[in-house]
DNA sequence: AGCACGCCGACT
DNA sequence: GTCGGCGTGCTC
């Protein structure tokens, strides 16, 4: 076994397979599947992932591998496994897999440099560049405009060689400690000796004559009230010494949550609870859907489940969307589970998320609590995976690897041979159908746990304000029921459903609007900068003063951004306080938290946000909920945008009257009687679910079919329509009857980046080889794709149709 | 992908 | 002759 297959960090279609390398005498011993090595790769040198041992290899003349980078395989067999599956199933490279799978810290940074190899005169324009240094980064050699050849023949003669270099991120923390270098007897000794006026130097032996252990030199200097100085006399002395220990950053104080109990459940948790804890007590798979309302205890369940879990060594892995693992959630599960948590955030700095890794990878935790890519949690005993708000578009990523977390997440648990429980108020209509069939099993929570009804939901007509000669974005309903609670000294929750709206630039005498020059959209007006964004391709201009088209001074921004409504509702109900939830004000790190916590101490009478308020806010005093406008997502070319509109109208209702206060909820809309806004002001999911299946069937999308959307790139248009044109050929000579191959059809945003983009809809039923197909095309546009600017992305079973 | 190598045309 | 550009083929 003296052969590592290898699998190599190229991102490369053509170098998507495994490398043998020998491996030298003095890895033998430690080297094992799963670690990360260091690689000569043509004339450079690169990392890759060790899949396989063997004695056997086709190639002659093997190369040996350079370097060990790992002590624990960063990959177990599991997740290699996993890795080779995902890039499989989402048509990608195995290098991506892998290196989504691991924090970013453990990605290897290339560098090269020149270094001066023989006494030799030098070309004058190279020792210049060397100035008398042996040693050059490759860099400088770049930008100083020393002709290549110049530095071809050097290498050529040998006067110069490049060395390529490969560079870790890791950075791990470090703390200085100090500790006696003495045992107490001398230390005695050494004090009687200490001068009388020294009197901090005497206090620090003092102190450890009395406790010889190793303290953090912070927490010593903080203790005697003495400075680094002093310490650093002591050492010169020899009679302490300094030590790095490395330590954790600790992005949550473990302290400080408040340790909480068990609760008791209702009978509804109960019941719901029972086949979970049955398949944990049996190490059985099974995928249970828990379809419950909001405020009906869903996390209680699987914070008891996690329980019966951890009670039997196992692990558990707890998938939350970004948006809602807020301070609250983190709370509850480090409240019930202490420092036995790990908590997996994008908010989270690289290091931290690395420490937070490494927690798992050494099995000091037993549970993760973690966005989307925390399904890759090193556990290898895992006994329960949930994924809480299972209808969130989070799951699905968006880039390479296109992987969605709960096909992931069933993966592992059919391996570990354990539960995964999907939660939700408004589950994904893919997974209620399924749960229908019997594939997963359903359990139902449809009572709250403090057996209030769901707040009364009103809908407002908005076509009727405006026949009633009200111009104003609030309907007289929801301004008067506003300044009732204000009265009452109650809060209001008012959501501005901003996707597909935007602050746009229209000239009000030509009916311009401007756009972003390098992408079919319009672009943003950003008032604090008084700029033109694209949020494509962050282009940027300045406001205009003048109609770029008519050079009229009538130009305005129009749309209903959070700014505007914040405006308007001051101008409206003047005596409202309010904090503004959007991108501009949550961009910094931290002050999502802060906005709220101000929030939840009163400091303001109206929380007004975009979809990041709908979900997970539990505040008591909040009474009444303001959707601005219901229907804004409804238009969107997306064939989810009826069920989206019905799960955030059910989401946001959720936040009123979940304590003592009752709450109410006002919807305004411009299509009252549509049956998303309908069925979710009554809180009726099933009839909203028969009903968007009908839609679903009539137009043959999931869950009724599969889909693969195939999206081509070009700066040519012409040439985007043809390749899509030859690749719907081509599919509809192989797929068989029954499947649907749409297209050429342009993206719902047809330029981004000065590239056009059309796509390629395929919609199957059962279409075994239709990864084998997809795959042929690729390769017969490899050519292509290399030399002519040509992107081709697949995506299977995409979320946004973009 | 990223690198070397080789061929070609342009330029002082 | 010198320099840069581009096309091609290879990486165990």
């Amino acid at each position: 076994m003296d052969i590592a297959k290898v699998i190599v960090d190229v991102q490369a279609k053509s170098i998507n397979q495994t490398f043998d390398y020998q491996i030298p005498e003095r890895f033998k011993e430690i080297l094992t599947v799963g670690m990360r090595v260091v690689v000569p790769f043509g004339p450079r040198k690169i990392t890759g992932f060790v899949v396989d041992k063997t004695d056997q290899s086709t190639f002659k003349n093997l190369k040996e591998i350079i370097d060990v980078l790992d002590i624990t395989p960063a990959l177990t067999k599991e997740l290699l496994e996993l890795g080779k599956w995902i890039a499989e199933d989402t048509l990608t490279m195995y290098i991506t897999a892998y290196q989504a799978m691991l924090p970013q810290v453990l990605k290897a940074k290339y560098n090269k440099e020149l270094i001066r190899s023989s006494e030799e005169e030098l070309d004058e324009r190279l020792d210049y560049l060397f100035a008398g240094r042996d040693v050059v980064p490759y860099e400088e050699f770049e930008n100083a405009s020393v002709p290549y050849s110049v530095l071809q023949k050097a290498i050529q003669d040998g006067e110069v060689t490049v060395n390529y270099l490969v560079k870790s991120r890791v950075t791990k923390k470090h703390i200085t400690m100090i500790r006696p270098a003495k045992d107490a007897i001398m230390l005695e000794e050494a004090y009687e000796e200490i001068p009388n006026q020294a009197k901090k130097q005497r206090e620090i032996i003092q102190y450890f004559i009395q406790q010889p252990e190793p303290v953090e030199q912070k927490k010593l200097l903080e203790i005697l009230h003495t400075t680094p100085s002093t310490v650093k006399q002591l050492i010169d002395k020899s009679l302490l010494e300094t030590f790095k220990k490395e330590i954790y950053r600790n992005p949550y104080n473990d302290d400080s949550f408040e340790k909480t109990e068990a609760l008791n459940l209702t009978d509804q948790q109960e019941t719901a609870i029972q086949p979970i804890n049955e398949r944990i007590a049996e190490n059985q798979h099974d995928v249970f859907l828990l379809h419950g309302v909001t405020g009906s205890g869903k996390t209680e369940i699987y914070l008891q489940a996690i329980q019966e879990v951890v009670n039997k060594g196992k692990e558990a892995i707890v998938l939350v969307p970004e948006i809602s693992l807020t301070p609250q959630m983190v709370k509850r599960f480090k409240g019930r589970f202490g420092a036995n948590v790990a908590v997996m955030h994008s908010a989270l700095s690289n290091g931290e998320k690395y420490d937070e890794w490494r927690k798992i990878q050494r099995k000091e935790v037993q549970v993760v609590v973690g966005a989307r890519s925390a399904i890759f949690a090193p556990f290898e005993n895992l006994g329960i995976i949930i994924i809480d708000e299972e209808h969130e578009n989070t799951y699905k990523q968006d880039d390479q690897p296109r992987y969605h977390a709960r096909d992931v997440a069933i993966r592992r648990a059919e391996y570990y041979q354990c539960p995964v429980v999907l939660g939700s108020a408004t589950p994904t209509l893919e997974s209620f159908a399924r749960a229908k069939k019997g594939v997963y099993q359903l359990l139902t929570l449809d009572k709250r746990t403090n057996n209030k009804a769901m707040p009364e939901v009103e809908i407002v007509d908005m076509r009727k304000e405006l026949h009633a000669g009200n111009r104003t974005m609030f309907s007289r309903v929801l301004k008067d029921k506003i300044e009732q609670a204000i009265e009452r000294g109650e809060q209001i929750v008012l959501l501005l459903n901003r996707r597909g709206y935007s602050t746009f630039v229209m000239c009000r005498d030509c009916g311009h609007v401007t756009e972003c020059p390098h992408c079919d959209i319009a672009l943003t007006y950003h008032k604090n900068s008084n700029q033109l964004k694209c949020h494509y391709c962050s282009y940027e201009e300045n406001m205009p003063l003048l109609c770029p088209s008519c050079e009229s001074d009538l130009i305005r921004y129009f749309g209903t951004g959070t700014q505007r409504v914040e405006e308007a509702l001051t101008q409206v109900i003047p005596q409202a306080t309010v904090i503004r939830m959007d991108v501009d004000t949550t961009r910094r790190k931290g002050s999502h938290e802060k906005l709220l916590k101000q929030f939840g101490e009163k400091k303001a009478d109206i929380l007004l946000g975009t979809q990041m308020i709908a979900k997970g806010l539990d505040f008591e005093n909040v009474t009444l909920v303001g959707v601005l406008t219901a229907d804004s997502m409804l238009h969107l070319p997306d064939f989810r945008s009826s069920e989206k509109t019905f799960q955030l109208l059910t989401q946001v209702s959720g936040r009123a009257g979940r304590h003592e206060l009752s709450g109410e909820v006002i919807v305004q809309t411009y299509t009252p009687d549509h049956y998303s806004i309908e069925l979710a002001s009554q809180y009726d999911y099933h009839q909203f679910f028969q009903q968007e299946m009908k839609m679903r069937r009539a137009f043959q999308y999931p869950p009724y079919v599969f889909l693969t959307l195939i999206t081509v790139s070009h700066p040519n248009h012409v040439k985007v329509v043809q390749v899509t044109q030859k690749i719907v050929q081509f599919l509809l000579n192989q797929v068989q009857e029954g499947t649907t191959v749409l297209g050429p059809t342009p993206s719902p945003i047809t330029r981004v980046k000065d590239r056009y983009r059309y796509q390629c809809m395929v919609k199957y039923k059962n279409e075994e080889k239709l990864r084998m197909y997809i795959k042929q095309l690729l390769d017969d546009f490899s050519d292509d794709v290399r030399k002519n600017n040509l992107l081709i992305t697949v995506d299977m079973e995409p979320y946004h149709l973009m």
